[in-house]
DNA sequence: AATTTATGTCAGCCTTATTGACATATTTTA
DNA sequence: TAAAATATGTCAATAAGGCTGACATAAATT
């Protein structure tokens, strides 16, 4: 018995804080940030059936129209088995509409229909309002400075993807002359 | 045939952008920058076969010792069963030990082992090395602004939550006195 | 004609969450 | 003290959203 070796271990009672100089209270604030940042759409999705999955399919669709399954399944960083549920159930609900390529006609383009588009809206509005509220007091330049916060956050490697989808005006393909 | 109503929903082509003013490069860059924060300790538990929700768990039983599977609760918003396994399996692997309260023994308080600790430090320490690279370019005043920003991005009903795990200072309960 | 590519789909598995029901120990209350 | 409430644990079933592997099809490329 007595020679047994730290049968419990001791309980550590001191709080995690600043050791090493990790600042643990943004890394809280992200989390908290994030979490509540989804909750808004979250609850509109649950009336549609939807999950938080199709908000980011319906999103980027509606944000770069046309684009195709593989830039989709690049830009989210999943797999095609598990977009495939999610798309199908978009399309199926008739909010997105897939369109063979015109010159690659493997290929699927994705595009919004006008109640895709509207649902987007609506899953971008309260987000957008809970960003502009926590921005109402920041000048400018303050603002500029949050968006390049964000922005350095992100892997180097994908802000190039990122550029592309806020930057890009979209080559006019010819707007909505659709089918009628 | 020629009376069918809109078979095929036209496909919208413009690019969906600030529309009644949404700003949605920040929504996008939020979402962007969320994955790769969380993505750098997710490879580190990957080899401890714990996923996020251990991660949760152990980061703020670390920042609050002592806290109560309620409080706990609490702060994550998940159901006791959803913490019930995640909770085990730290546990069961030694990061963290449960002490009956001693007010209230019915209660169980979590503390973090040494190993715990470590954990916690090794799986914060990229997350802080990402921020601290994004505030590198920031002035002092800067980074407050950031800082702010994400604190009003949070329900206002839960930033008490956040300061009291931020700020408080543990009430000197005995520091490391645990058994031998 | 053979190969590669883009997409779709089937089947099975994992993690993290959920709800509902019930058990146990302990504290509080009537 | 007996009854009720509370803190926690646990069992079972379910769901969402990921994953891998395997295979099919159509179209483009070599």
């Amino acid at each position: 018995m007595a020679d047994r070796i730290q049968t419990t271990p001791r309980p550590i009672r001191t709080p995690l804080s600043g050791e090493d100089g990790i600042d643990l209270s943004i890394i809280e604030l992200f989390f908290f940030a994030y979490r509540d940042f989804t909750s808004d759409p979250d609850q509109i999705l649950e009336a549609y059936g939807f999950g938080r999955a199709h908000h980011r399919v319906l999103h980027f669709v509606n944000r770069k129209p046309g684009l195709t399954v593989a830039e989709l399944l690049d830009v989210l960083q999943i797999t095609k088995q598990s977009l495939a549920r999610v798309l199908k159930q978009l399309v199926d609900a008739g909010y997105i509409i897939q369109v063979p390529g015109p010159r690659d006609r493997r290929q699927r383009e994705l595009y919004p229909t006008q109640t895709g588009r509207q649902l987007a809206l609506d899953l971008a509005r309260p987000q957008s309002r809970r960003i502009d509220a926590a921005l109402k007091a920041l000048s400018a330049d303050e603002r500029q400075t949050v968006e390049e916060f964000l922005k350095a956050m992100v892997n180097s490697d994908l802000r190039q993807q990122i550029d592309q989808i806020s930057d890009r005006r979209q080559d006019a393909r010819g707007l909505n002359e659709g089918e009628g």
